[in-house]
DNA sequence: GTCTATATTGCGATAGAC
DNA sequence: GTCTATCGCAATATAGAC
């Protein structure tokens, strides 16, 4: 096997184990024996358990730069905000881990939480306040709106559903099929929410 | 030192702890240096590390029963989702540690999940999904919208923004004070995405 | 590059003295 | 009830053979 391939596959491997039990709940052995591998490959192409474990975390939080290209789109901020949570529920589809990374981070932080997800986040968050400005500019949003208020609570709707699937998978349809419904269902009630009243 | 005493102690200690590292990112050696106490005290206590863990589990989630209790309220709908955003604010400031519970455990679930924290969390929709079918039947909610994509958002704003404080403390003010004007605008923006238009 | 064997440290739990 | 001492095992990491 090749050097990029061995890499690869401890990774993708890795990724699930991580992203279910947490670093301290996977063990090298667990991850070595996951992947067919000797447990000594992990030092050798990685330098360690942790050293692996940052990589993937890399890789899953390289996907949020996505976010970034929503601001220069040619769209009204309304359709912006309507590309971020269709872009975020894609995301999470195309990357079932994603979000396990993304709270367990927040909740139990490695030393990678300062180095690689809160600037992540802290660039996502930027842009939607951005959005949220040229919309108020455009006379669009409401003036006396809070911006991280509120796009706090945009983002919050959509990770939170997606957060709550444990609890939820017997109460919703969690199938892929329904993305589009729930898309509408929550730029819905945000338009209303934030929009400038017709009689204002 | 009383039973008690010591049994009160080491989840006072543990609650913390547990909350910022995770259960497996804590030994019964931390604990029991922390509690100032011998660590064949958590097995002669508890019966073990994990038993102490689902003791702490326990306290923490027995302070969502309060939301069963805003159902039976003399407060129209809107008025007690209200009463649930004010609430879950406040019990977050009164159990610090509470947040990480829930999304340690929606994460990396432990044993314990099915047992404590879904059932817990359940109970909490099942009450949002009351109050919401409430509305609609008075004409106060818009009857196109899902209801569990609706209490779920409204959710999600709440239980999002405490869980991304580590990532904007330099962003928004965290401090309670600003407590009552949060509950304010999340509710300023639920209330004109969900209620009947006025001119319909 | 991949293996075995092992070094070293830490883990949770408990037996038994007091 | 609280302590010390220790058991048995699992952890990460690496040295060295091939």
């Amino acid at each position: 096997m090749s050097d990029n391939d061995c890499r690869a596959t401890l990774m993708t491997i890795a990724t699930p184990l991580f992203a279910q039990k947490g670093f301290h709940g996977v063990s090298v052995r667990e991850l070595a024996k996951a992947a067919d591998m000797n447990l000594s490959m992990i030092s050798y192409y990685f330098g360690g358990k942790e050293a692996l474990y940052t990589a993937v975390l890399n890789e899953q939080f390289a996907t949020l730069g996505q976010v970034a290209e929503i601001k220069s789109l040619a769209l009204d901020p309304l359709g912006k905000f309507e590309r971020y949570i269709h872009s975020t529920v894609e995301r999470y589809r195309k990357n079932p881990y994603l979000l396990r990374f993304y709270t367990s981070e927040l909740t139990n932080p490695t030393p990678s939480f300062e180095l690689i997800v809160k600037p992540a986040i802290g660039r996502v968050l930027l842009v939607l306040h951005q959005i949220f400005t040229e919309g108020v500019a455009a006379g669009q949003f409401r003036r006396e709106l809070d911006p991280m208020d509120t796009i706090l609570a945009l983002a919050g709707m959509i990770n939170f559903y997606f957060l709550l699937e444990p609890v939820t998978k017997e109460l919703v349809n969690h199938a892929p099929e329904r993305d589009e419904v729930l898309v509408k269902h929550l730029m819905d009630i945000f338009t209303r929410g934030v929009a400038v009243s017709i009689d204002s």
